[in-house]
DNA sequence: TGAATTTGTGACCAACCTGTGACCACATCA
DNA sequence: TGATGTGGTCACAGGTTGGTCACAAATTCA
């Protein structure tokens, strides 16, 4: 798991980056927006902790910058206090806030906290939905009176990622995140990723099938022989 | 989108409560530990606010009873400001953290950012009016007796906004702001955009219509009985 | 190495979204 | 009376989105 630092306050980075490699991350640094940016693009972390205070490009531009590309998650990081900011910050899609200073301990429960939210972190085995299994180790999925079907990986993250996230619609720019990871894949692959899963899942029994939602994207359905 | 709020100040639990109101949420108050947790189970919120000082039951032991029962989002609330205390609440699967003295802006925000990562997403909810429901996830309509109606971006837009303000009248140039954004659209368009919206959700029923208020905007209103 | 599979790309088509202009009805006002 | 403005309806065109297919490039595997 690849965390990115941006802090141009070398100390600290220095201890933040400490902190979270006895957690079990590897740690990417940057000391401003520009080379966050680089960094970013280049390595794509799983999360990023985000100085606000930064020379050349503000912290929030970088926020928007990354956000504009991915879901990333991203903690905030800051000594203002101030309403303003920690609204603003949120509202850009910051995932979190902490104000300096901080015990490195905070730190860690934070970033923890926000990767159990956001899914990245220990996935449950073995998911399973409307009578679908999922098999992350052999990316077979069984449904019942059905041979196993064989997914490739990118099919089988895309299909892992709507079951993950069954109750709710996925927009088209979440899954090609999900999927190729950020800067990875585009509108035209996801079309044609969704068409191969389809054929592979969309047996006669059609107890589960993928939803295209024009515009936003799309949503795993049960039970769609109710048309008449 | 219902909301349990628990803190023994009554003041700070009013403001509170205000707050989250005008932003939509239905709010269920309780003042210690025990009512809160049968209010939880009452009740099934979809997000809490957590004081941490509490008579009687320990703010921290509530959260553990809501996590051995559910995932809903925990925010806490504290004038404490120890790391321990951060690094307990968020260890027991507390979302989010806010030290008293804070602002009602940032309590929005924080609920906001919490709820758009666990899933349940955006504010407000599944608004209604007058007996049809919006889901805003899959741009749709429903009202009773009738197939959910697919909207399109700017129409769903447009119809939120109505119903959003569904009290007053809209005028032409606040809608245009509204839908198309600052700069983006002209009459023709709305004009255009009403009628279309129209076809889809005035049925034979017509519970809802939008009525024109000539030279000032529209503004949704119930059926006061049709004009045969 | 060569074969099989996976993945990316372009193409085509249908359906849909949305902006635009046209036409009409109606009310207001000089 | 006619000019003007507002709102409702319609038809049309360009752009976009989604589904399908074929094929080439990249990767995996024997």
């Amino acid at each position: 798991m690849k965390a990115l630092v941006v802090d141009d306050d070398l100390v600290l980075a220095d201890v933040i980056s400490f902190t979270l490699r006895r957690a079990g991350f590897d740690v990417l640094l940057a000391h401003d927006g520009e080379t966050a940016w680089e960094r970013f693009e280049g390595e794509m972390p799983e999360i990023v902790i985000l100085d606000l205070e930064l020379p050349g490009k503000d912290g929030l531009q970088v926020c928007r910058d990354i956000r504009s590309k991915s879901d990333t998650p991203i903690i905030m990081l800051t000594v203002r206090d101030s309403d303003e900011d920690v609204v603003n910050g949120l509202g850009l899609g910051a995932d979190d806030y902490i104000t300096k200073p901080f015990s490195p301990a905070q730190l860690v429960a934070r970033v923890q906290a926000v990767l159990r939210r956001t899914g990245q972190a220990a996935l449950p085995r073995n998911l399973s939905y409307a009578g679908m299994r999922l098999n992350p180790d052999r990316h077979t999925v069984e449904q019942a009176d059905y041979e196993p079907v064989q997914l490739t990986q990118l099919e089988f993250k895309l299909l892992e990622t709507l079951v993950l996230n069954s109750t709710q619609v996925l927009p088209t720019n979440t899954l090609i995140d999900r999927v190729w990871g950020p800067g990875g894949g585009d509108k035209a692959m996801l079309k044609q990723l969704v068409y191969r899963l389809r054929r592979k899942i969309e047996n006669e029994s059609n107890e589960v099938f993928i939803e295209a939602i024009p515009g936003i994207g799309y949503a795993l359905t049960q039970s769609h022989g109710k048309k008449s």
